[in-house]
DNA sequence: GAAATAAATGGGAAAGACTATCAATTCTGA
DNA sequence: TCAGAATTGATAGTCTTTCCCATTTATTTC
């Protein structure tokens, strides 16, 4: 759990500041209710109307950065954009199962494909950033569903 | 393994066609070596420097049907643009370690994640398309270099 | 096998997500 | 307090992917 001192810590580890624009983004995702993964427009809207109001530029940077920082995880859990949520560790730590048509998303949990992923990445001397198991699937009421593709 | 009368029947059973066009491209990923993934621009430039050239339309449309179908897995190894490779069972199935600062790709192998996969997408009553574990991190190489991000 | 029906292709225009640029602002440390 | 460096915000630009539609091609029917 990042707090903003943390936060700012690590930031200047690396030469880079902690501004308000970061702690306020920090700030959201660790509210978000489970289950929750905002785009970077859901982000920009969202500041928007709680009247404190952050560009899309500095949005879009810094949802790379904190993503790239390991904090964020980074999800295709839709075509055409990317959604963001808190990078947790073990016993929140979850993956997710999508349908292609619908996008309906189910996250579940599993310890051991984050622990397998550990393992894979240490062995060959890579540094985790983020571990997602990412499946891929038609959900019952589309199978159902006589639509094309 | 997809034959062109396969994939034939398998379309027919939705009310879809095979074109010369979709058994080009089931050829070329078939016969693609382990470890290559292509973009819809490196298989359009492939199918071009080859004589039988297939427009970018087609090419976009086919990738994402045939993705859907569950015979390509679309992945993200690259900032701004998706890469292919033919879904493939059990023992060749495999997963991607990739660095997020210079994209080098590692492929591994682990059969027990697969076998998650489909345990909880038929838990949850969801037809099951593709499993893939995507591991974000930083490579020993970038590790080492001190640039910025 | 020819005609009718429906799906797929190709080309170009368009959309939309993201990035680059740069002047103005803010943070940090001497 | 001042200089140097990083960050922001606004906008223009890039680039991947989708849309549109006339033409072509595959399938079905007779
Ligand atoms: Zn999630
Ligand atoms: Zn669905
Ligand atoms: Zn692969
Ligand atoms: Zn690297």
């Amino acid at each position: 759990m990042y707090t903003a001192s943390s936060l700012k810590a690590e930031l200047n580890e690396r030469g880079w500041r902690l501004t308000p624009q970061r702690e306020t983004i920090l700030q959201i995702f660790q509210n978000l209710p489970r289950g929750r993964h905002l785009s970077a427009e859901d982000l920009y809207n969202l500041l928007k109307e709680d009247g404190e109001p952050i560009s899309l530029s500095t949005i879009y940077r810094n949802l790379k950065l904190m993503s790239r920082m390991g904090i964020l995880r980074e999800l295709e859990l839709a075509e055409g954009h990317k959604h963001y949520e808190i990078n947790q560790p073990s016993p929140y730590h979850h993956h997710h199962l999508i349908c292609v048509r619908c996008n309906k998303t189910i996250e579940f949990k599993n310890d051991s494909i984050l622990k397998m992923g550990a393992k894979t990445a240490q062995k060959e001397g890579y540094h985790l950033l983020d571990c997602q198991l990412t499946i891929h699937a038609v959900c019952p009421s589309c199978q159902r569903s006589l639509l094309p593709a």
